[in-house]
DNA sequence: ACCACCATGTAAACGGTTACATGATTAC
DNA sequence: GTAATCATGTAACCGTTTACATGGTGGT
């Protein structure tokens, strides 16, 4: 499963332009799947070059024409081959945690820096899925899908919340009493 | 931030082989940051060959040469500097949210089963960590990290055994109402 | 019998990121 | 003036995954 998948995925709910896909992507999936421009358009042109996709170029004035994507019956097969085929993998690479991580080999503001970076991209996202929460047009799986994000960030961002003040109060402590070995950072 | 910096920090450690390094990975990061032999074996080659890492071979009876890597004082001042220049990321990758999403696009029993994978993948991991976390001798961000993980995944867990029931009658719903608009799958 | 563990590596394929190229409009 | 929005695309680069290749030991 890839972004061709989910460019399928989307246009099930109607045509887009691939640039509207991307905003798609960003309002829907952010929390559990990332796509730029680079991966989209060139997924959208094979697409097409499968017969999965149909497109129609609509011109405008002072930028490129654009183009309008649509799912084929075909499209709508392979998407759902892919969706019951693929086994429902979850990955986490979370540079962040490496960093917590190896935290006794960093100075404790760079630590605490690094938790506020976090608190500060979690928070909003957090709070945009308990607004998109409330609304009632949802199918189930997607406000199953938003209620998970809601729970899981809401449960990254309490957790580094919490334990942000012991944990540089620790390595602080550490530093004060073993200086030596934190020499050459 | 790739595996070769994470390689240099376990051997931060102690010295070990690419086989412990990769026992190492699963022990420690396995929540947030997965690799293989495949990426392991080059990224020791290669930090080989820019001197921040040393290795002496040990001979063994049916088996290839063990090499075991130590990091030098470069290696560790290379480290440092990764550590403390990349922006702290943290991303999300997953296929199960994806279905998640598109559920009405498929069997319930489908989903259903996807939900019972996730569980039976996490919750064994949440069991480890906490088993981990009793450990007295983790350094605090080591700690931070594993504490983390109990907590978001603890979460997820808690929140997918909650909704499911709920979500797959739901769709089961829906296909009774609406068979028509399910049919081609 | 078969699988897991130990132990190292290579090579191709795949997919995604990043940077580049273009350019008008609108809001701060 | 500066940035964001709309709109498409290419190409080089990077890193990971997967499959292959080899093979003895110990447990169920």
């Amino acid at each position: 499963m890839d972004v061709k998948t989910l460019c399928l995925g989307v246009l099930t709910e109607g045509d887009k332009t691939g640039y509207e896909i991307k905003r798609c992507f960003e309002d829907a999936f952010s929390h559990f799947f990332v796509a730029g421009f680079g991966s989209i358009y060139p997924a959208l042109a094979e697409l097409s070059r499968r017969g999965l996709v149909t497109s129609r170029s609509v011109e405008q004035e002072g930028r490129p024409d654009k183009k309008i994507y649509s799912i084929t019956p075909e499209g709508e097969r392979v998407l759902g081959d892919e969706l019951t085929g693929t086994p429902p993998r979850h990955k986490v690479r979370s540079e962040f945690l490496v960093l917590m991580y190896f935290a006794h080999l960093l100075p404790p503001e760079r630590v605490a820096g690094a938790i506020d970076q976090m608190i500060a991209q979690w928070a909003p996202l957090v709070a945009e899925l308990e607004d998109c929460l409330t609304d009632p047009d949802m199918a189930p799986g997607q406000r199953f899908a938003a209620g998970y994000g809601r729970a899981v960030l809401g449960a990254a961002l309490a957790y580094v919340r919490a334990g942000k003040a012991a944990l540089v109060a620790e390595l602080a402590d550490a530093r004060a009493r073993d200086p030596v070995a934190m020499a050459g950072e």
